[in-house]
DNA sequence: ATGCGATACGGCAATCATGCCGTAATGGTT
DNA sequence: AACCATTACGGCATGATTGCCGTATCGCAT
């Protein structure tokens, strides 16, 4: 290894290690493309067949593909550390994949957003949240919660506090991907919402381009109006911007379906094959997918009041651990 | 024109004419560089050829380059239009070719944030500000007022209001281009500062891949401590990550002085060639420069009070309507 | 006016990226 | 068991980009 490309073989590498078990060059393709890196199938197999011949993969049948070796695993350990981390496009990127809810069987774990609130404050918390989720601007009408000195992902509840685990809307992208859909995310912004459609976006920011989740900000500036828009159907909501296989639109709108029977609605809309979504022009031979933000139920808590501890993109949990919220809004009124 | 390195073309096309007269492939390829495409001199003078022969540029004279004919005047007006707006990145080009500040000459006009506070309550904000400007967190220690009724840039004063205008920091990359070196704005951040000193990014957002600017966002969301830092030395400031030719680095030094004796000073760090510059590492053959945000005076208004209005790259404006603050404070309480 | 240094240019060739296409496996169907 | 559809592969060729390099101008100092 030694001059320019290796950025592109490594990059390769790392994509076919992330699929686990063997893949082709169309596999490997989609799978970059996920992080931003353009490459033609024929390209990646002209790296390949290099690595190949540096002993970094190998073959592993014509139909299946080729596969990391001992000795490529070695390298990657090696050369990841250099890596510049920090963006947010590389922290969903790493829950995507770790996450494992699978749509047929309804188990696995999701990707979760976490607010801290007061105890005391938790079933007027609950109160504000419900017309979010009965006008489904969220991501799904699932809700888990976390009494003091539990833990979820990564937190330990504090004293006096109560974690509210809200589905972080990457998990849309977690259940595609399961699907064999690899899903780009683009972009991070606010959605204006008119009798309950959406309208048109009014402000973006790049997820590869930022180390701090764009909706976390907006909530952060006061810029959502959740409130409003489950009050009355008119408000600003956050929103996520992704792009999908052209060809995979019509399996989009199948799983989004299923998606909804199960409670994890939050696909708001699917563009057309290389047309504009929105306004944003979208990939060569993609379709764009706008996600509603898991965060929604969370902004509209912001919005009403101060001292809200939030983060997104928290950690992967089990999706056990969440409830319907309207099952729950009930056990806890009653 | 028909295919698709059209758009280098067009893109070579535009640089030149932003340039206005003649220029080389040199300066083009730096022109080109600040807006996000990296193509060798070599590349550029390949297109050019291609040009020349469809009529769309011309050389003038071996030595100074070629220039955009009449035809491909017409060409870009025409192809324009389809242009993509909102990126941050493309409004701060804009204002950095509308701004004309010369070092030299002291006069012409530079680029402006603008708040809008009410009237009553200028000596309090005049307050607040001093220490930030009297600390030199800010880009210079200029500012202009404009009354009620008086227009300032696109705005005109509503009444009972007064308008703050402090010097944009695009304004430092305007001065470093109009000494002929090429500035590409990066991204915006929060320095933590210690001591005085500062010491870490926190965070970034790049300018190409948001429709907002960071700086604004993060005085919104409250993640700025200004007025902190201004009083102990500690605290947390915006600013911009920029990049400029390594072979400028020393001229940017003097131009930095120079800069300060004129009371614009606002250039917090150069980096070394080559060198990452707080953990950002830089394109190669270039260095990396940290400017204070322009806003940071009117982030200490917004950290102290709410229903601050402000907005940042609002406009050019002719600098003879800015004096030095202390000037101006001593002039208010006298 | 003569020479020096800087800058611009374009021919030629090497490298990179990728389209085209014929071939090889493999799983599933009839 | 024969066949079909799918997927992967790599040789070959083309187009895009860029490095190398010799040459042409121009401004300026001597």
């Amino acid at each position: 290894m030694k001059d320019k490309n290796t950025a592109y073989k490594i990059a390769i590498l790392k994509a076919l290690k992330e699929i686990r078990g063997p893949a082709g060059a169309a596999r490997i393709r989609e799978r970059l493309l996920a992080s931003g890196l353009k490459l033609q199938p024929r390209t990646v197999r002209f790296y390949l067949l290099q690595m190949d011949r540096e002993g970094l993969t190998q073959p592993v049948s014509r139909r299946a593909g080729r596969q990391v070796t001992e000795q490529g695993d070695g390298e990657l350990q090696h050369t990841n550390i250099i890596e510049k981390v920090g963006f947010v496009a590389s922290r969903i990127d790493s829950l995507l994949y770790r996450m494992s809810y699978d749509l047929r069987t309804t188990t696995g774990t999701i990707v979760t957003n976490l607010a801290l609130i007061p105890k005391s404050f938790l079933m007027r918390a609950v109160e504000d949240m419900n017309p979010v989720f009965a006008r489904r601007l969220g991501m799904g009408t699932r809700l888990a919660i976390a009494r003091e000195g539990e833990t979820f992902g990564a937190t330990t509840v504090p004293a006096e506090m109560v974690a509210l685990g809200t589905v972080c809307n990457v998990t849309a992208s977690g259940i595609l991907l399961k699907h064999g859909i690899p899903v780009t995310s683009r972009f991070g912004g606010l959605m204006e919402i008119e009798e309950g459609k959406p309208v048109r976006l009014t402000a973006l920011i790049e997820y590869s381009g930022t180390t701090l989740d764009p909706l976390e900000v907006f909530i952060r500036a006061r810029m959502t109006r959740v409130r409003d828009c489950a009050r009355t159907g008119n408000g600003v909501i956050g929103v996520s911007f992704r792009e999908v296989p052209a060809a995979a639109a019509p399996e989009v709108r199948r799983i989004k379906k299923e998606m909804e029977r199960q409670g994890l609605d939050g696909i708001l809309a699917i563009g057309h094959p290389n047309q504009p979504l929105f306004d944003i022009p979208v990939e060569e031979g993609r379709a764009g997918l706008i996600v509603s933000g898991g965060l929604n139920p969370v902004a509209a808590l912001c919005e009403a009041h101060a001292g809200v501890r939030f983060h997104s993109l928290h950690e992967v949990e089990d999706v056990a651990r969440f409830s319907d919220f309207h099952v729950l809004r009930d056990g806890l009124r009653g």
